[in-house]
DNA sequence: AAGACTATCATTAGAGG
DNA sequence: TCCTCTAATGATAGTCT
């Protein structure tokens, strides 16, 4: 008894995941309230979503209404005829709406972000002085030298003017490559 | 004045929109939450993530982390050979188990910071003309620092002028992938 | 007509079991 | 591991500007 439940969810960039298995639980939690939204956009405004989450371990997770492959097959369809210039023009249409309000937010989050980066070095930090005997294969000075050539490539390619090679940089980084079945969550309550 | 607001969100099984116009507005609205959804649960487990939405009026809205082609891409290809198993690789795979996901989200941040900051280079590159230019010799800790000093910076300047960088990536039209966020298609209001 | 506002309800991180 | 619980925060439908 005496249960004094005090933690609860906190704001989005204050959210410091403790350790491999909360972070699993939390991939579970926010997986299924992802997939709960999405059904909920389907049943509300009568529309269909299809949604492939890769997890690093090489897991596939998926949600389909009506059914994923039907989506995707779609969707390939949409891509298959070769390009139209109205489609393009309808783009930038489009990102000329979205582009002001879209840069109002995430200026607005932008602080948040930062703060939130601040929040990931206490609990890289925190993570270290605690699960020492996972990380003994890996010094702390290589880690820190891993990720800071990362940073000053990154930083560097802010420099410079190429999407695409940041792109290519993040993906040379971390190249997720999976195999796996896909997993078909529940279906859509009423 | 004695603006009493009243409606709130309610159950959503008692969710009733009125009429179409509302119904476009929660879509938006709707669709804009999970896709937010989905970059928190990009960068907090980092996980990839696609989203295809097809409305009923035949627009296509798509969410990708790292993009959505590559995702789907991917997925049709599950039974592709294993990936190659480099040094390199399974370096990464072996930091990612100890807690590399830390290190992986502050580079989906900043893979963030850097799709807002590539439309406004210009005003990047007076801050850092200001800047020595070795801080990265630093230690880890004051890197991450000054970095977040640098950015704070850019993102004051930043602020005085998103009305005016805006007008330039209007005008100058965005580039044709989106990176880690929304990208939203044509019009969605019929 | 595109956002701001606000009252709700939903989501969820962590603790106990 | 999986469930429940709870406090905080997040999301959002309708309204107003």
């Amino acid at each position: 008894m005496t249960r004094s439940y005090s933690k609860g969810r906190q704001r989005v960039d204050m959210v410091k995941i403790k350790n491999t298995r909360n972070l699993g639980v939390t991939f579970s939690k926010r997986r299924a309230g992802l997939f709960k939204k999405a059904c909920e956009l389907c049943t509300l405004c009568g529309v269909e979503i299809a949604i492939v989450i890769f997890s690093p371990d090489g897991k596939i997770f998926s949600f389909g209404h009506p059914s994923v492959d039907t989506l995707v097959e779609r969707f390939l369809g949409r891509n298959l005829p070769p390009p139209n210039k109205n489609v393009h023009y309808q783009q930038i249409v489009a990102l000329r709406e979205a582009g002001i309000r879209e840069l109002h937010t995430k200026l607005m989050n932008l602080e948040r972000v930062l703060q939130m980066e601040k929040n990931r070095r206490e609990s890289l930090r925190e993570i270290r002085k605690r699960d020492d005997g996972v990380w003994w294969e890996s010094p702390i000075e290589e880690i820190n030298l891993f990720q800071l050539q990362h940073l000053k490539e990154a930083l560097e390619i802010l420099k410079q003017k190429v999407e695409k090679e940041a792109q290519m940089v993040i993906n040379n980084a971390f190249p997720f490559q999976t195999v796996g079945s896909a997993w078909t969550p529940p279906n859509c309550a009423s």
